[in-house]
RNA sequence: GCGCCGCUAGCUCAAUGGAUAGAGCUCCAGACUUCGAAUCUGGCGGUUGGGGGUUCGAGUCCCUCGCGGCGCGCCA
């Protein structure tokens, strides 16, 4: 609706411009930083100035002039240094708002996404780094699904990369493990890989020939052949498992696992790998220090350009495969253009479909994708271009272009965190410390979940101390998960994020659990007015009949930024920058809870003014429900 | 060396080229017999890293310098 107004003044406005002045100009009323200044604003004016000649306000008073206003709007007025404010018919506005979904779906399109997030190779347990990408995947994919679009969220699974291979490493050389006992091994089985990873690294340092081992197992994992390749296959599967219990924990799900070694042993990247060589993009080295791998030449390519050495290797000379080779095979197959297709398989205990070398007949179908979006940390920009680069040069570029890197700064530790964890100040310099898995240095994602659970059991308890203990675990779930999520999204994507227990725990403020208290109050609100039997709905043709004062500019305000909703989770899409979404809800709730303390409800005498604070509570819970669903926050009833 | 990102209040962060640069936290002073104080009100706090430029208008765009981080692996 406040689109179709936008559009509608844009176009009668451009009209006006031509008609006086004879130019073409493109309006596009803006929304003013306060509400006193109007909903709707044309700066145009201030821009005209110069080729017509004329004062700004001057410009303003001759559009105005024959300028016919659309339906819902009921005055324009010309203000500051010559801006065309516009102000809305408050209560009709207010009634379309609810009436209507908030967020418009318009027609299926058919053309599928694929968003590709998670990823945490199937090694160790999860850090706080990976819910960053999984909060910020699995938002994404709401809102893209929000606003109509086919979704398929894909979790890649490196399962025969050097990482697991270390772990085995470490289970069989170092440890001495039999895959029995391996299979044995307690639960929580990513926290033993956790310190083992770190382990196998030092073991490594301390005497370089062991690296031996970790090629002949990373060869065995690539073939699929032989003990430890067995030993792999159940590392990963028992580290996945816990990824995914870890995401379920705060409502992340996928709908199809790919796994790397179903891309090699279906011979995706030889297929790959041949299309590249015929297309001349690749080529075999024989001097130099690649000989004898084979590389893709980028100095061509002004995208690479200056880079000290533009080659990327694409096959080890040993004959095993680079991440980004696969990579380049599996993006390939996620457009529909490697003409091949993995089996899949249904991962009973796990409930989800996975990739495999053979699977069952009766499948949904996955891949063949419109539109690519992999979510993945910024530090990994430069790889992203390399399939980009493979992409083009198999002469694909209008896939290529649709690719899209969603980046994000990763998740470094503030100095108190990283103190926490036993590095002190001193060995951090005060700065934050980067997180690595290879080192074993990391807040654990699990970890992390069960000290938000702790601290909302105790907030809610010292609220409520004889609440059942499912009530209380229920409750504190769901406070925890918004916290966690929100905490997740508020920052801009390219901002590194300092983790801070304090501020991670902190349920007060810019936080998930003040956006659920907002709604709480809303709830308990309306429960108390049908308590009093008083009907705590408002009628949409109700609230348009409502005498036009009664709509103060603070209800007003709040109203106003529900009618936002639609083109706030658009241009959040379009810009890929998630964090406007929390940024919004936030603003909405600090309007509604300064508004609760000044314009009671349920004390309020006079019927028509009590309808009127209803309707804008009412429209406000609306509007935070659809924001906190689109961010996945719960939504308690009590708190 | 080349490229990307960051630098805004004491701290953590916002601000499609637009009107008086805003929040949260901290600190200080207030508001619970009222729809839940996980809240709200008020106060303290700014040369938007420095310097040039473009523009009617710059935190935002361009140039330049500084500081910090990341990338440019036969790791991913």
């Amino acid at each position: 609706m406040l689109t179709a107004i936008r559009n509608t003044l844009a176009t009668r406005i451009e009209a006006r411009i031509r008609d006086l002045y004879g130019l073409t100009h493109q309006a596009r009323p803006e929304i003013p930083p306060r509400r006193d200044l109007g909903d709707l604003s044309f700066p145009g004016a201030l821009q005209l100035a110069r080729d017509v000649k004329k004062s700004p306000r001057q410009i303003a008073e001759e559009i105005v002039a024959g300028l016919e206003l659309p339906e819902g709007v009921r005055e324009v007025r010309v203000e500051g240094p010559g801006f065309l404010n516009f102000y809305l018919d408050r209560g009709r506005m207010t009634a379309a708002l609810l009436r209507e979904p908030l967020i418009a779906v318009p027609e299926e399109t058919g053309k599928k996404t694929i968003v590709e997030h998670t990823n945490i190779n199937p090694n160790k347990a999860a850090h706080i780094g990976h819910l960053r990408n999984a909060v910020l995947g699995d938002v994404l994919a709401r809102l893209l699904r929000a606003l109509g679009g086919t979704v398929e969220v894909q979790n890649y699974i490196d399962d025969t990369g050097v990482q697991v291979a270390d772990v085995v490493v470490g289970f069989v050389d170092l440890r001495g493990l039999t895959i029995d006992a391996i299979r044995d091994l307690p639960e929580p089985f990513d926290y033993t890989c956790w310190d083992l990873y770190a382990e196998v690294g030092r073991w490594f340092g301390e005497d370089t020939e062991r690296q031996a081992l970790r090629r002949q197992t990373l060869h065995e994992l690539e073939s699929g052949e032989g003990a430890r390749a067995e030993i792999g296959r159940l590392v990963a599967r028992r580290i996945v498992s816990r990824h995914l219990r870890t995401m379920r924990r705060i409502g992340v799900d996928y709908d199809l696992l790919t796994r790397e070694s179903a891309i090699l042993q279906l011979d995706f990247f030889r297929e790959a790998f041949e299309r590249l060589a015929a297309a001349g993009a690749i080529r075999l080295e024989t001097e130099g220090k690649s000989a004898g791998c084979w590389l893709m030449p980028l100095s061509d390519s002004s995208e690479f350009a200056g880079l000290e050495d533009p080659d990327k290797i694409i096959v080890r000379s040993d004959g095993t495969v680079t991440y980004v080779g696969k990579d380049i095979a599996y993006q390939l197959w996620k457009f529909g253009l490697l003409g091949l297709d993995f089996g899949y398989r249904y991962w009973q205990e796990e409930e989800i479909w996975e990739s495999a070398v053979t699977g069952v007949d009766d499948h949904p179908a996955f891949g063949s994708a419109y539109q690519v979006i992999n979510v993945i940390d910024k530090r990994q920009s430069y790889l992203q271009k390399i399939v980009r680069a493979g992409l083009e040069r198999l002469n694909y570029p209008d896939e290529a272009a649709r690719s899209i890197h969603f980046a994000y700064e990763m998740v470094a530790l503030s100095p108190a965190a990283a103190a926490r964890l036993g590095y002190s100040e001193a060995s951090t310099d005060g700065k934050r410390l980067e997180m690595s898995g290879r080192k074993g240095i990391g807040v654990k994602a699990d970890d992390l979940i069960d000290q938000l659970e702790a601290k909302s059991r105790e907030e809610i308890q010292a609220r409520d101390g004889s609440l059942p203990p499912e009530e209380l675990d229920s409750r504190a779930h769901a406070i925890a998960l918004a916290a966690l999520r929100f905490f997740m999204i508020k920052t801009t994507t390219n901002r590194i994020i300092a983790f801070d227990f304090a501020e991670a725990l902190s349920f007060e403020g810019d936080s998930g659990p003040y956006l659920q208290y907002s709604l709480v109050r809303t709830a308990n609100i309306f429960r108390r007015l049908r308590e009093e039997s008083i009907d705590d709905e408002v009628k949409p043709e109700h609230a348009a009949a409502l005498p036009a004062e009664l709509w103060e500019d603070d209800l007003w305000d709040l109203i106003f930024s529900t009618a936002e909703i639609q083109e706030r989770t658009e241009a959040a899409i379009a810009s890929l920058e998630l964090s406007q979404i929390a940024r919004f809800a936030l603003e909405m709730a600090q309007k509604f809870n300064t508004i609760y303390h000044r314009h009671p409800i349920l004390q309020e005498g006079d019927v028509e003014r009590r309808t009127a604070r209803l309707a804008t509570a009412r429209i406000f819970s609306k509007g935070l429900r659809t924001l906190t669903e689109l961010m996945g926050l719960p939504i308690p009833e009590r708190m």
